[in-house]
DNA sequence: AATTTATATCGTAATATTGCGATGAATTAG
DNA sequence: CTAATTCATCGCAATATTACGATATAAATT
């Protein structure tokens, strides 16, 4: 126990799952913010900005990765970060639709 | 540490944060799916329909109703789950602004 | 009063997440 | 070649989440 049983659901549950941890931390609502207004993009600005450690933030950064809502543009020493515009729109559209399957109907 | 720093970011960073954790589980995703298509309502029915234990999917829409997205109506020894209208709205509407709040121009 | 039904909660175990200091890797600057 | 810079990763500790059996609760039914 301890693990989602991704198993049991199905492919479009568990990615819209994933996507929305994109958002589901505060720091990472707070980064992609950042990186959709363009107020940052390199690493180390998002450092500044942020009120948690380099190594925190550069974790956050690997999660929002793996979900592939973001990707790097190495430029060594530096890394520029920014939004994936195809994997925005997939999020976009996926909670748009779900947002919009909602019947306002008298259940309760 | 294991613990999100919520005090060192904003009141509306934390809620966004909250809210999507509304759907970063698969099996609620598929409770809100359900109760926003209004196939199923009844504690019960949902349990029926969802490859977990009543206890599991008790404990989801738990954090659910914590989050304030769905609220529970008790028709002892039943109770009728349905989406707060206020909250999905709240939703849809703090998504729908942070996904349009991104700015395509060419960084990385 | 005892039983049944539907749901919540408790207790527990396993795994995941969060956070950070320290360290490593890669490149540029001197 | 040696620093300095930037970022990723490791290792650890603390807390949170997920899942479920067992049990508790509360009302309706018998």
């Amino acid at each position: 126990m301890g693990t989602t049983k991704s198993e049991v659901f199905t492919e479009e549950e568990n990615r819209i799952a994933d996507l929305a941890k994109a958002f589901a931390h505060p720091a990472r609502v707070a980064i992609l913010r950042l990186l959709a207004e363009k107020k940052a993009c390199v690493c180390g600005d998002l450092v500044d900005e942020l009120p948690l450690s380099q190594a925190t933030v550069s974790q956050h950064l690997k999660e929002l990765k793996r979900i592939g809502i973001i990707k790097g543009d190495i430029a060594p020493p530096r890394v520029c970060y920014c939004i994936d515009e195809v994997v925005w729109n997939e999020a976009m559209q996926s909670f748009g639709l779900l947002f919009s399957s909602y019947l306002k109907n008298d259940c309760c």
